[in-house]
DNA sequence: ATAAACTTTCAATAACTATTGAAAGTTCCG
DNA sequence: CGGAACTTTCAATAGTTATTGAAAGTTTAT
């Protein structure tokens, strides 16, 4: 398999998985191109690699480095922005985590919090709901601090203890 | 707080969540509904509580019965069909992860196995793309086993060995 | 076989999200 | 300051996904 073929069909494989992490396309699609890059990247290269205007480049970037998995780079006589991946794929995963955990875990948890105030009124109905939320707000506790340990633990700690679990 | 307000607000709640698990809104919509129902419900009611039209109902129901979140049911003397959710958190949790790990790590582990078949010409180019599938995939296959037995597992074995370690 | 009761389909359309590219904004340097 | 080099914004538009609802299809009872 030729290199130019490899490298688009990672791109766009890597797009669909990062949509699936809640990124979207072009956001992952940007990251992988950085992902594989030997060296940091400008705009510019950026939309002529992936065929994009230079707004959708300028905003996709902007928001890989606002959830902290691409780095500005300035190179020294050149006024130009350059910038690179985080490579390293154990950083970039605890990364996601942490944003997402944010941006979606927290959420529910205050809704939970919230509609466990509901007033009992002796019905069927009630009865039930109070039941769903308690274990619904149980779940979620439980995977908050999961996903919270996973965001704090280093990489090697973390794979030798729960594979060994899994095995 | 009343009860018809909390339910809304967690219905929606449930929807945004269950969008982030890769659902769609409606469907996660559904699902919460009749995870807060006390009795089955056939379409005729979901279209009635969600005030969305009997195709968008049927459709959804359809998909959810796809992911094997829930359940048809019939009612002895009566030709409408009935629907309930799967209650359980823990076994929505496991299916939604057995369905999403089919969906999505699947491809891109295919696609990883591929793209490493590329043809190294001595370029640094072809050297750390190299590089980073392998470590693309070394993740990968960690996932893929991780999850996997996260499917397979019972709720209280799973949340007592993993909590444990995450305290 | 007929018709009522119910379910499914699907073309039209609404709603939402992503993308473009030119204009406005900023920074740097002589 | 002036203007070149670069970045950001945003209104217009393209593209995608969700939703509707009426028509077609299916099942059941008589």
């Amino acid at each position: 398999m030729k290199y130019k073929e490899a490298k688009e069909e990672l791109i766009q494989a890597w797009g669909n998985l990062g949509y699936s992490w809640g990124l979207n396309k072009t956001m992952a699609q940007i990251h992988a191109l950085l992902m594989i890059s030997t060296k940091p990247l400008t705009t510019e290269e950026i939309m002529e690699e992936l065929n994009i205007s230079r707004g959708n480049a300028n905003m996709n970037v902007r928001a890989l480095l606002d959830w902290h998995i691409i780095y500005r780079i300035s190179v020294a006589g050149d006024r130009k922005e350059y910038f690179k991946s985080e490579k390293d794929i154990w950083t970039l995963a605890r990364q996601v985590a942490k944003e997402r955990r944010k941006r979606e875990l927290e959420p529910i948890l205050k809704v939970l919090k919230e509609v466990n105030e509901v007033t009992p009124d002796g019905t069927e109905e009630t009865k039930e709901f109070k039941k769903v939320v308690k274990e619904l707000k149980n779940f979620a506790d439980k995977s908050d601090t999961l996903l919270d340990s996973f965001v704090k633990s280093e990489e090697n700690w973390f794979w030798n203890t729960v594979l060994k679990l899994f095995k």
